[in-house]
DNA sequence: GCTTGACCTAGAGTGACTCCAATAGGCTAC
DNA sequence: GTAGCCTATTGGAGTCACTCTAGGTCAAGC
């Protein structure tokens, strides 16, 4: 498939895809004869991957880092493995401080609308 | 106080209070002989609640409505509240979508590791 | 043959800070 | 009384992670 469906498919915008494939992000992307890239579903299933790690906030450092891992040569070694998995322990660490700020933040804006909301009952009343 | 402990009590670091000043988001900082901001409890009150605005995503753009509205010279008529309070609750909204949108993925990320982890103990059982 | 449209590239622009260099006033230490 | 240091001040440059623009190729449709 072309970069149309890639990005549809991958949540990431064409600018985007080609933005992480000349950081490096991206195993070798294929070109046909018009030098256009060609996405397969294992292509697609990395992009997500990046989606997902970036949506949560994991800073292009470490995604990189990450990728650097998963397209070593030695890939599958208990090594680059234990690499990888330290690199999203660590992300889901961050991840849940992100998410109990997220959860205080709600409460305080809950909290203003509910004084904005009888503020401007009393003044209607 | 000085900008340092605004700063420790708010949440927002100095340069980020002085872009905000710049910006025409704070009511005016009283000065000292020197030129130093000196700011009281009602300004720390308002830096932190742009600092929570913030932290849940709202744009700079509408964080600097709802400072316009907020000092504005008839901020406290009920036009520019029910103003302020609609800014706030599309935030909520916003901010639901996000933290649900997080939620998916702690879920995608908790099932990588378990994959890792699996991976891992296998390796080394 | 000409337009349209999906793609390509390099490079400039954006949002929201964040850091830096140069400057200045005030406090303590000699 | 002056040297060093601390906390400020300013304008402007740098950073991160995109996002947009300009200019170009090429195949397909009218």
């Amino acid at each position: 498939m072309r970069i149309n469906e890639a990005s549809a498919r991958s949540g990431l915008t064409q600018d985007t895809i080609r933005f992480y494939e000349k950081s490096g992000m991206l195993a070798p992307i294929r070109r046909d004869a018009r030098g256009w890239r060609v996405f397969n579903a294992d292509d697609i299933n990395w992009l997500t991957t990046l989606e997902r790690l970036r949506t949560t906030g994991m800073p292009l450092d470490d995604v990189k880092r990450f990728a650097m891992s998963a397209h070593a040569p030695n890939r599958d070694a208990a090594e680059e493995r234990a690499k990888r998995l330290a690199l999203l322990e660590k992300h889901a660490v961050t991840l849940a401080h992100r998410q109990a700020e997220l959860e205080a933040c709600k409460h305080f804006l809950d909290h203003k609308i509910g004084i904005y909301r009888t503020s401007l009952e009393v003044t209607h009343g």
